[in-house]
DNA sequence: TAGCCTAGAGAACGATCGTTCTCCGCGCCA
DNA sequence: TGGCGCGGAGAACGATCGTTCTCTAGGCTA
């Protein structure tokens, strides 16, 4: 096994472990066991849990940024900023669903480990870019504001679904979306259609 | 010490121990330490952590409503819905402001423990209740659907404001939820003015 | 004043944590 | 083929966890 495939697993074992049962629950000596890796090249690749855990979030954060990019890709640009909540009511349903791994990741570490508040604070920055590059092409003219309400939306259809268990709140963030859209931008976004449903 | 005290003392330290640090972070110990109550005590009242815990957010929910409920009544009923945001925004300006318990408690140990799970859900669940009671009174004339768009744009504020560590948030889901009451209501929400700036 | 119940202080217990160390077996180079 | 070094398995270490137990001191009743 090269260092690509060790890095790989550890960050696979440490993403579903971590994400499952949270951060402190999952023991090192659990992820060896998940990802085949011996303990020592654990440490030799990650010198410490929190240094994994850190790569975990930013490992996480690209993949999961990806996924909701290219969901949404495949939409016609004036209704792109609705489909970010079609791909959260997707991910809503999945089995596995469990919140936001950095805003849990946060409650749990938050005020202990500078790297993780980071980390999880570059994400959810990053999104507010991503939105706002979404909702400017939309033809919003101060995509901003509106980008930023978007943002607590999807946030908040996140925490309510984890807690809920059922992905309603995408239903409900959309048609939120929707009409803050609708008031703040010179295009008609609400009317483009739903993507799904 | 009597019993109420002792109770008092015991859930004032769980509460500001588990909230600032999470609650794996913080040892039995430690609130013994804090509260001044022995380890003996504290097991006859509490007979596990776990128990403690969902005390803990069971007061918490029950203190923060209350607070909320305090507040939103000094203002007409017309303009309450928003007042809400601007008693958030006045919570995240607090210092030791660190996000929902509650869903920092669920991030931590939902999976693990079904009576934090319950306590959470109880919360969120009073929370929506309460607000679809005020966007009502406002005058809107079916408030389940907007009220839990109120209730998602509060629980985004609340972490998005954790996360950044500024008020900001509350400002711009206090915007969204004004247009989104507009939208919805008979009444003129919005135009009731701002409580505070 | 003598005996008993309660409560507090803190040691003790077994488990588990993050991290390091020991030991052993297998593959590479002379 | 023989010595060497790297890697895996897992024991070991010190710390800390949740929980229980021991010991002692003090207030109440007879």
């Amino acid at each position: 096994m090269d260092i690509a495939e060790a890095d790989g697993r550890l960050l696979d074992a440490a993403e579903s472990l971590f994400y499952e049962h949270g951060v402190q629950a999952v023991g090192m000596d659990r992820i060896r066991a998940a990802s085949g890796v011996s303990l020592k090249r654990l440490y030799q690749r990650f010198p410490s849990k929190e240094v994994l855990v850190e790569a975990y979030l930013r490992r996480r954060d690209e993949r999961w940024r990806g996924a909701l990019a290219a969901y949404v890709a495949t939409c016609p640009v004036a209704a792109r900023p609705l489909a970010v909540f079609d791909w959260l009511e997707e991910w809503f349903g999945e089995p596995d669903f469990r919140g936001c791994a950095f805003i849990n990741a946060y409650g749990e570490l938050g005020t202990g480990s500078p790297a993780v508040a980071e980390a999880v604070r570059d994400h959810k920055a990053e999104v507010l870019r991503y939105l706002t590059g979404l909702v400017r092409a939309a033809g919003v003219p101060e995509p901003g504001p509106v980008a930023g309400q978007l943002a607590v939306l999807a946030d908040g259809a996140i925490t309510t679904a984890a807690v809920t268990g059922t992905p309603g709140a995408a239903r409900r963030a959309r048609e939120a979306a929707a009409v803050l859209l609708e008031a703040a931008g010179g295009v008609t976004a609400a009317e483009s259609g739903p993507v799904r449903g």
